[in-house]
DNA sequence: CAACTGTTATACGCTTGCGTATAAGACAAG
DNA sequence: CTTGTCTTATACGCAAGCGTATAACAGTTG
């Protein structure tokens, strides 16, 4: 039995990473093996063709971004607000899952399946937010609207191009994790 | 002189319209000549080759998303705020616009001229949102900070693929605008 | 070492898309 | 109606990229 040089897994690590550079129409079977020092002979052993890869890429992706990331969070414990930051510092802060989240999310408006994966996705997210909010917040609409705006701070910073007058984008990130989180007298005090 | 029947306005127009559909990627000429009906056969008497087209789309659209916009806004007049509001509907509420923006915005973490072009359109429009915040907030960086928040969620919204437990994007979106606009008394009351 | 099995390289046909060259067509001017 | 000019159609060469077929290769097993 001949051993595999490049088995199934690296041409889907490798799959997201073009993913990740430049979107599903940068995931080119020769190219990727090109950048795994191979032809693409041994690919078709493994897939039936190049949509089959990104079916795999996008099961990969969506289990690091769901299973593995609250398995993590939920082993280390803590209250909901540090499980909460946890998350998203796994998922938004690290340099391989944030660009193909970004990636996936620029893919779904055009692709319905992904769509449907990206909504179970969100959701379980949004899950952790909700429970951190409603530990300071007793009115469910208004955790709602703070789960929100924090979820589309933490995912639309990052194609916000903008400059901040001598700020760094990190103090005024900051600053609107204050105004998110703080309890607001109108409703609570 | 032979009349031109597909003049040069056109295929920055479907242009657009590919790019907004399917990304940078889907900008290919002969789709382009088949939707307006003709062959590729004119195309190079107005553009040199295909990054010279991508240019001409990016001109119209900075110059749609900022000059026209703004000149429209300042026309009507009115508070900061509702010209804010306005602008906010020109752009991210228009059907034509909002997918050009959202696909502009994802090139723009590929191209760095695309990136530089978005810093510009982007900072006017942050320019918007500091003035109307300004009105009632006196605090700069408290400004930026709301600033951002209301940009992020105008852009990130549209690539947030979560449901809301019964109720719609629109009722959670107004719940969030209302947090964002109001003052917290712990700054300013 | 010999045979077997799974992996990879190489070569092929096919399609799509870019850019060019050239011919055909449309319209205005004279 | 003829000429000239601008626009469009058609045909070509070229390069990528997909999927297949086949041959070479490398371990494993006996």
């Amino acid at each position: 039995m001949g051993a595999a040089r490049t088995p199934r897994d690296r041409w889907v690590e490798e799959g997201l990473r073009a993913l990740a550079d430049g979107g599903p129409d940068a995931v080119r079977i020769e190219a990727l093996a090109k950048r795994l020092g191979v032809t693409k002979g041994g690919f078709y052993g493994y897939f039936a063709d190049r949509d089959s890869l990104l079916e795999a890429m996008l099961d990969t992706w969506e289990r690091e971004s769901t299973d593995d990331v609250i398995e993590q969070v939920e082993r280390e414990g803590g209250d909901p607000r540090s499980k909460a930051q946890r998350a998203g510092r796994l998922t938004f802060s690290d340099d391989r899952l944030l660009p193909i989240d970004l990636a996936v999310r620029d893919w779904a408006r055009r692709d319905e399946a992904v769509a449907e994966r990206l909504r179970r996705v969100d959701n379980r997210r949004m899950d952790l937010l909700r429970e951190m909010f409603g530990t300071f917040c007793s009115d469910p609409d208004e955790v709602e609207a703070r789960s929100l705006i924090a979820f589309c701070v933490a995912i639309g910073h990052h194609s916000l191009a903008a400059d901040h007058r001598g700020r760094t984008r990190a103090e005024v990130l900051a600053r609107a994790g204050d105004l998110v989180m703080n309890r607001t007298r109108d409703h609570d005090g």
